[in-house]
DNA sequence: ACGGTTTTGACAATCATTCTCACTTTGAGA
DNA sequence: TCTCAAAGTGAGAATGATTGTCAAAACCGT
């Protein structure tokens, strides 16, 4: 229940990435907000380059597998996914148009490692994100 | 995109609640950690007072919009719902048992409304969930 | 008891995600 | 270059949580 530990394998481990891996991922490194593999797979088909769902959903796994896209979840279940720098950090996104900035808070871990050792936890991870609305959202009412 | 906003309404609202909102909310003041909805009709219906999937989906949105149960997600997307103290607070999660500890942290909330309006950020809100495995799961090895 | 409103619940409909499996591509060796 | 096996692909089926539908049931004030 509540899982955080996968164990799997599949692509993007070894070997020259295929035509369709090297298409999500150039995808994704053009967008600069949180994309849904459903989204992911519409641009790419559109695009011209169409690649098959169950190729979108296999590669978006294994580039998370392998650090180099975040997933979280929107309110509704959905995952969404985003090219990331590599390091620890968190995310602070706008409700409104979905645009997101990386942020920091070295403190925060911190925090974060001392509340559950003493709670007598280990192997801790965790996640965070900040919602808001930005400035231009704001200023654009809505 | 990426909701955070709600708007509905139903149930729970005024009135005298019915007995299968009674149901639902005793069951999960029974539970200590996060349990599904499904799961939360799988128990009623086992204990003999039956209550329709729909209305327990239906009698949880409405207690999550009341703050009386905290909501969350599980890596897989699934909805996990838990009665809590109204506080604002964060959850301290056991990957393999699952029990749930609920933690504060001022300055993570504060933190987290700075970084927030350095970026010219408004109406913030935040998420923040702490995995590990707790002492007994680990010395129970695994 | 009566008409109106709210809630319920069985079941159908959605929709993201995963599974299946035949087909294609790739890489290493002959 | 030819051949074979492993890896990857994709169309469509299958899954499973969640939501929508709508007639029947419970409730309320009169």
């Amino acid at each position: 229940m509540i899982s955080g530990t996968n164990t799997s394998s599949s692509a993007a481990t070894s070997r020259k990435p295929t035509r369709q891996q090297v298409a999500v991922a150039e995808l994704l490194e053009r967008s600069d907000d949180f994309t849904s593999a459903q989204t992911v797979h519409a641009r790419l088909r559109d695009a011209g380059a169409g690649v098959g769902l169950a190729t979108v959903y296999r590669t978006l796994q294994s580039m998370v597998e392998a650090g180099t896209v975040d997933v979280l979840r929107t309110d509704d279940g959905e995952a969404v996914y985003r090219a990331c720098s590599t390091h620890h950090h968190h995310h602070l996104v706008c409700r409104a148009c979905g645009r997101t900035v990386e942020v920091e808070g070295p403190a925060v871990e911190r925090w974060a490692d001392k509340v559950a050792s003493d709670h007598g936890f280990s192997g801790v991870t965790h996640t965070l994100e900040i919602f808001g609305t930005c400035a231009d959202c704001t200023a654009a009412g809505s």
